[in-house]
Formats: structure tokens, C-alpha cells, sequence
RNA sequence: GCCGGGGUGUGGUAGAGGCAUCCCUUGGGACUGUGGAUCCCAAGACCUGGGUUCGAAUCCCAGCCCCGGCCCCA
């Protein structure tokens, strides 16, 4: 019976493996430099850990089950909750702020269709303890050096946000909070006429709903300059204040941003500023969001003390569509010991190229003969992948203490002592 | 959860009621110390289950899976 993979999952063959990993190293390579320290959690966490704090809409897609002992455990659809939860239990004592990041699968429950899938990775990062702008910026400003890294910057477009202006031009009119959670979920749909029909039902001045468009609608640099001018927004507001010193550090950075209020990002837990990176040269068809992130306060849920936090999230099976590696990164350089029995089989030669390749193994990636070919199948192997050179170990080489090199490319070859064999071989791939 | 379009060896295909085609792939051999050519041999498929029919890869129904879209998200 041949069993199919589950619906949503992926395998993962060689060559796309190692397109992965060089992904993965060189944002790993990012975030370290950042100062930022790999962290783990567990792949299901209790379910409440993500029904506390989400709203329906992860919960229809959480993985749920009853373990043997009857607990409620779920597969982890994302990663922010599990790392303020990791936090609270065992980071509290840390140095403030607590700079981590991840790399690690999720899984939803969702219909799969282009770049999106039930299993799918997150590489993510949180800074906990700040407040400040500066510390929103340093998220921002990495997450653009991670796209630049990997060479998709000019793809990516970043819109900025912040959930606070609306949220305050709303509460200084009264509205109650549960009537703001809902015109922001409705913000971050794009519903504008729903937002404008909500407001009517909920008997508030045209004058708010007017300022409230006006507000979702604003983009580019300009925008905030007219939100004061308009006296939209109290002059001494503290959103529109960390918003601008936050657009101000990210110029410091070079950061290239697009302001847009009208993210809202559905969650009801975040606080400030939001983000969200998009792919825009159509290489991912509707799932465009590479990554998204923001200011949040979810420490106390959890039982911690109340925490500001900043973070994002990479979807990085997205980033991987859009991703391609130089091809002399994909290369490999290979060597294959192509070993020479005479009739009788006798086992010295074996002996001999077992540890010559074992000699080479300490520098090159070696292969060896473990299907007893004859010797041309053995070189049309070596030929098949694609390897640089083979190294022939036979009665007359054993005899002459030597091997004999062959570059594949070329079809050249000669004999030589292992050791110069080595350094032919170095010299040729570090020339790549 | 909803809506389209599809499923033939590893991959790519032809076949539109009766012998399943070709290419690629993989293993072996011709070739016993020099690869990519050629030739030969071998392996390997009609998504699953029902129905119609003397007979189904082909027609019908359901399911599963894949591709894309809606919703939501990364």
C-alpha cells in the first residue's frame, strides 16, 4: 500500500534542501550579528496557550488533540505566544531587553494553495522589555537587512503602521473598546464601507467617521505632518509621537518604508506600531505578506508582568519562492575514489581507496564505490553527479605508492602521491 | 468552509469504449584499466471505490490528492 503524504505537508528533496539552508544560514547569520540568540519551544504547547489570546479564526485552524492523559495540546500555529510564554516561565530575570529568534515550523489548518501550506516555517524574532521606538525600528531595520541578505529587497515593499492613532481617535470619542477591537479587524480587512456602515449603527459623528477614513487612507511621508495640521489627533499624543520618532530612526537606518495607518492586523493584542512586507513582483500570487510583525503587550496574559514587546515573523516557505541562489552556491564539489579490481577481486585495492578517500573526506566531499561496478560504471556515475574529479586506485598506482587525478571537466589526468592529489584538488575548488 | 481546473511509470507525454505510445529515469550487459555515444535486456503507470457496459484509462457518481481563487493569514 503506498501511503501519500498529508494534505498541506511538503517533502523536501536534496536540491531544494540545500537552497533552504543557504537561506537559512545567511538570516541566521543576520540576526546573530544583531545580537539576537536562537531560542526553541516546544511543537505543541497546551491549546490555551493560543485560545487565550486569538480569536476565532485560529482557533477553526489549530491542529487540536487530547493527549493520552487528557490534556488539550495543540500543534503551535505561530510562534509569538510560545516565545513570551518560554519568556514568562524562564527569561524573566533576563537583562532587559531580551533579544531572541527562531526558525521553526507551524501548522495550520487551512485550505493549501500557492505558498501556503499546513505545515510552513516562521523565522521570527522578538525584542522584549522595550518600549521604545528605537527598539521598533531595530526590528524593522532587521528585517530589511534579512530581505537584503537574501537579495529581495528590490521585491519587497514595507508598509508601516501604527494601531494606536486610530485606537486613540476612537477612545477620545467615546467609542467602548470591543466596538474599537471590531472597526480595527474590519480596518485590516479593507472593508471601508463596512467601517463606515459600523460607525453609522453605532450612532458615531460624521465628523469621526470622516476623520477615521481620512486616517486608514493616509500613505507616504507626508501623511503625519497633515494629521497634526488637521488636528485629527491631539497634538500631544503619544502615538503620533513614538510613530514619528520611530519614522525618523528608520531614515537613520535607511530603512525604505511606505507609512500606511490602514494596517491593523487583526489581533486584538497588538499595541503600536505594526508591519507588514509584501512581495510585489508576482511571484506569489495572492499570498503576497512575507512577513509581518508589530508592538504587542502579551507577557501578562500569561502571567508574567506586563511587557512591551516588538517582533516579526518571516513566512519562510514564501521567502523561498522568491529566493534563488547563485549557482555557484548550489554547486557542489565532489570527488569520487573510483577503485580498480582486476579479475580476481583482490581486496588490497579496496583497502587502498577506502583510505584514500577517508584522507580526502578531511577536505572534499568523497564518494566511494558500494555497488561493485566495473569501471566505467563507476565513472558514468561520477558522471551522472555531476562530480569535479575521480581519483583511480589500482595495481599500478598501489604499486608506485601514487593515485591517479582525473578532472572530469577536462578529461586530464595524471598520476600523482595522495598528498599533491589534495592540494590539486583544494587549489581547483577554491578557485570557484 | 466555499468556488473553478486537473490526476496515465521518477518526471514529461500519446491514447476519447476493446491491443497503453514515446522520451527521460533507474538497474544490468555488450566493454575483464578510462565516463556522457550506440545497441541489447530488465524495472516501472491509467488516484481510490462504486455504477453503466459483453468490455472502462476513456462515460456517470462519490471520495482522495494536486494546481489556482475566495475567506483568513506568513
Amino acid at each position: 500500500m503506498r501511503i501519500e503524504r498529508a494534505r498541506g505537508t511538503r517533502d523536501f528533496l536534496p536540491a531544494e534542501m540545500r537552497k533552504r539552508r543557504i537561506m537559512e544560514e545567511r538570516m541566521r547569520d543576520i540576526a546573530e550579528k544583531w545580537g539576537y540568540e536562537e531560542i526553541r519551544t516546544p511543537t505543541f504547547e497546551r491549546s490555551e496557550l493560543f485560545t487565550l489570546k486569538s480569536g476565532e479564526g485560529i482557533l477553526k485552524e489549530m491542529y487540536e488533540f487530547e493527549d493520552k492523559g487528557g490534556r488539550h495540546l495543540a500543534l503551535r500555529p505561530e510562534l509569538t505566544a510560545p516565545v513570551i510564554r518560554m519568556y514568562v516561565n524562564e527569561l524573566k530575570m533576563a537583562p532587559k531587553p531580551t533579544k531572541v529568534y527562531y526558525f521553526d515550523n507551524c501548522f495550520r489548518y487551512e485550505e493549501p494553495q500557492r505558498a501556503r501550506y499546513r505545515e510552513f516555517w516562521h523565522f521570527g524574532a522578538e525584542i522584549i522589555g522595550s518600549n521604545r521606538p528605537e527598539a521598533q525600528a531595530e526590528i524593522i531595520a532587521l528585517t530589511f537587512h534579512i530581505l537584503s541578505s537574501l537579495g529581495i529587497k528590490a521585491e519587497a515593499e514595507l508598509h508601516v503602521g501604527h494601531v494606536g492613532l486610530i485606537r486613540e481617535v476612537l477612545r477620545a470619542a467615546n467609542v467602548g473598546e470591543d466596538e474599537i477591537n471590531k472597526v480595527m479587524r474590519l480596518i485590516d480587512k479593507g472593508e471601508r464601507e463596512e467601517v463606515v456602515e459600523f460607525m453609522r449603527e453605532m450612532g458615531a459623528k460624521e465628523e469621526l467617521t470622516d476623520d477615521l477614513i481620512y486616517l486608514i487612507d493616509l500613505k507616504g511621508k507626508e501623511a503625519l505632518k497633515e494629521v497634526r495640521d488637521r488636528k485629527i489627533i491631539a497634538s500631544d499624543s503619544d502615538a503620533l509621537k513614538e510613530l514619528e520618532m520611530l519614522l525618523e530612526i528608520l531614515d537613520y537606518y535607511d530603512v525604505v518604508y511606505t507609512l500606511n495607518l490602514g494596517i491593523a492586523r487583526g489581533l486584538d493584542y497588538y499595541t503600536g506600531m505594526v508591519f507588514e512586507i509584501y512581495e510585489v513582483g508576482g511571484k506569489l500570487g495572492a499570498q503576497n505578506q512575507i512577513c509581518g510583525g508589530g508592538s504587542y503587550r502579551l507577557a501578562a496574559l500569561f502571567g508574567g508582568d506586563d511587557t512591551p514587546s516588538t517582533g516579526f515573523a518571516f513566512g519562510f516557505d514564501r521567502l523561498a519562492e522568491i529566493f534563488t541562489p547563485e549557482t555557484k552556491e548550489l554547486r557542489r564539489s565532489e570527488v569520487v575514489v573510483v577503485p580498480i579490481k582486476e579479475k580476481n577481486a583482490d581486496q588490497d585495492v579496496i583497502k587502498e581507496a577506502i583510505k584514500i578517500a577517508s584522507k580526502l573526506r578531511e577536505f572534499f566531499t568523497t564518494h566511494i564505490d558500494v555497488m561493485s561496478r566495473s569501471l566505467s560504471a563507476q565513472l558514468s556515475y561520477a558522471n551522472s553527479i555531476h562530480a569535479s574529479f575521480a581519483v583511480f586506485v589500482g595495481k599500478n598506482e598501489m604499486k608506485e605508492g601514487k593515485v591517479t587525478l582525473r578532472n572530469l571537466d577536462t578529461g586530464e589526468q595524471e598520476k600523482m602521491g595522495v598528498d599533491e592529489c589534495v592540494e590539486r584538488v583544494k587549489a581547483c575548488f577554491e578557485d570557484e
